[in-house]
RNA sequence: GUGCCCGUAGUUCAAUGGUAGAACGCCGCUUUGUGGAGGCGGUCACGGGAGUUCGAUUCUCCUCGGGCACCCCA
């Protein structure tokens, strides 16, 4: 039997093509977030296990990690998302590092799972975090960059939309307003994560299922019912308005509005899977409805930092998943057509090969990609090569050209061609490069 | 991890319980200093395994892979 050509499943094969397209994704990514003082980190990937047992949710280390012992029989994990190294990372140089610190890396991500649509058992994140501003101000900068960053790829503001709740609040709402334990208040965390996948009755006896017999007297559902009915801040009831996390959100939804962002909305429905945030989380969705789910998204996590035995540091974060990226810049035509580095392909004509090294070397040193076929192959199926590239330019190298030092550069594209000397063939070359 | 659907040349699709066709692609010739048109010729497949059967690409099961939903979602 022969061995299967196929990548292992869930994982990418990236062929040329594909590359360019990475390319040009974590190019722009870069370029976005470098404008804000970013800096790009890397880390190995893999860590302990323990890294992720503590604070990551029980049932993504469970069964979404890739784990096994090592010869040391270890228990180690292929990393399934960056927060955790970063902390690490920046705990390990607590006190040498200067705050507000802003970093970002675009690993490698692992996860076990049934392959989807938008969802691959290998992908690459965006991730971003800024540690050691407490304040609203770094909730601000976050979607302030994850806005740019769809705007960079050409997004409408009616393509995507920025959802914000509070883990505090919900905090808050569910112990202190609500006056659920910690069992009832992670069952209804659930319940809420799906209340748009089920009617109106299934929903209901799902949360009068949550309530004991006195929270039910006391008007626990009805309660309920009002807090989620909330499309906006000023539609929660006024003893919640004037706790701390909804003044705070206020503020945010004020400073986004000031920053021109208005395609927001406060949703209780957002909660996100990690149990380390601990303030603002928010996730930016698709409009269209062939990607009906969050594209990415992120959160405060003040507390991860500390977990290392060193003073805590007040952190904020977001990743942008590059599959669902892609799936969102394909649905909405927003991928532009991406030219290979290739530059020049040569055609060499008879038996030229020795001859044209040195105007090859020359073109090569004034800075362009240029490629030769090289096989003395016929002229006809350099070209096709050439086409089949996708080259936009080749150049002809033959008798005709050496003895007059100017030569034939032909554009694919328009099908002209015209003889020129080396400066004005490189400069022709680089004009279209530039476009 | 659970359920449903699917798996035939490189690609997109046919047909059939008696081992398979097309289109596009690819290779060659037409044309050894010019590609994308046409003509001619050629190349290439039943995902893998087991079972039922005289015989399986076709039916059954398992497995691998793909899609969708659930679970979960960085």
């Amino acid at each position: 039997m022969n061995l299967s050509t196929q990548p292992y499943k869930g994982a990418r094969d990236f062929f040329p093509e594909d590359k360019r397209l990475q390319k040009y994704i974590f190019g722009k990514w870069r370029q976005v977030v470098e404008r804000y003082g970013y800096e790009e980190y890397d880390a190995p990937i893999i860590e302990p296990l323990d890294l992720y047992l503590a604070k990551t949710g029980e049932e993504i280390v469970n069964e979404q990690t890739y784990t096994f012992k090592d010869r040391g029989d270890r228990q180690v994990a292929i990393r399934p998302e960056m927060t955790p190294t970063v902390s690490r990372m920046v705990a390990a140089k607590r006190q040498e590092l200067a705050y507000p610190l802003r970093w970002y890396s675009i690993p490698n991500l692992w996860r076990y799972e049934r392959p989807q649509r938008g969802r691959l058992r290998e992908h690459w994140q965006l991730n971003l975090d800024l540690f050691g501003v407490s304040g609203i101000e770094a909730e601000h900068e976050m979607i302030m960059v994850a806005n740019e960053i769809m705007r960079a790829f050409g997004a409408k503001w009616d393509m995507y939309t920025f959802r914000i709740n509070s883990r505090q609040l919900m905090n808050y709402l569910m112990q202190d307003y609500l006056g659920l334990d910690v069992t009832q208040a992670h069952t209804l965390s659930k319940v809420i994560d799906s209340m748009h996948k089920m009617d109106q009755a299934e929903f209901m006896a799902q949360i009068e299922a949550i309530f004991s017999p006195s929270q039910r007297e006391g008007g626990a559902s009805t309660k309920l019912i009002r807090l989620l009915r909330a499309q906006s801040l000023s539609e929660l009831p006024d003893e919640v308005i004037v706790h701390e996390s909804v003044q705070q959100l206020q503020k945010l939804f004020d400073l986004l509005d000031g920053s021109g962002i208005t395609n927001t909305r406060f949703d209780i429905s957002i909660m996100r899977g990690f149990d380390y945030y601990t303030g603002v989380v928010f996730e930016v969705f698709d409009t269209d409805p062939a990607n009906n789910r969050s594209m990415f998204g992120g959160g405060r996590y003040d507390g991860l930092v500390g977990m290392f035995g060193v003073e805590p540091l007040p952190t904020i974060g977001f990743g942008v998943g590059d599959v669902t990226f892609q799936n969102f810049l394909e649905t909405h035509n927003l991928l532009p057509d991406l030219r290979p580095e290739t530059d020049l392909y040569i055609v060499l004509v008879g038996n030229v090969y020795d001859r044209a090294q040195d105007i090859i070397a020359e073109l090569r040193g004034m800075k362009l990609n240029v490629l030769v076929d090289g096989y003395g192959r016929s002229v006809d199926k350099q070209i096709k090569s050439a086409v089949k590239k996708d080259v936009r330019y080749i150049m002809f190298v033959g008798d005709k050209e050496l003895s007059t030092d100017s030569y034939t550069l032909k554009d694919l594209k328009t099908g002209q061609e015209a003889m020129h000397g080396i400066e004005r063939i490189v400069s022709i070359v680089k004009d279209f490069r530039s476009q």
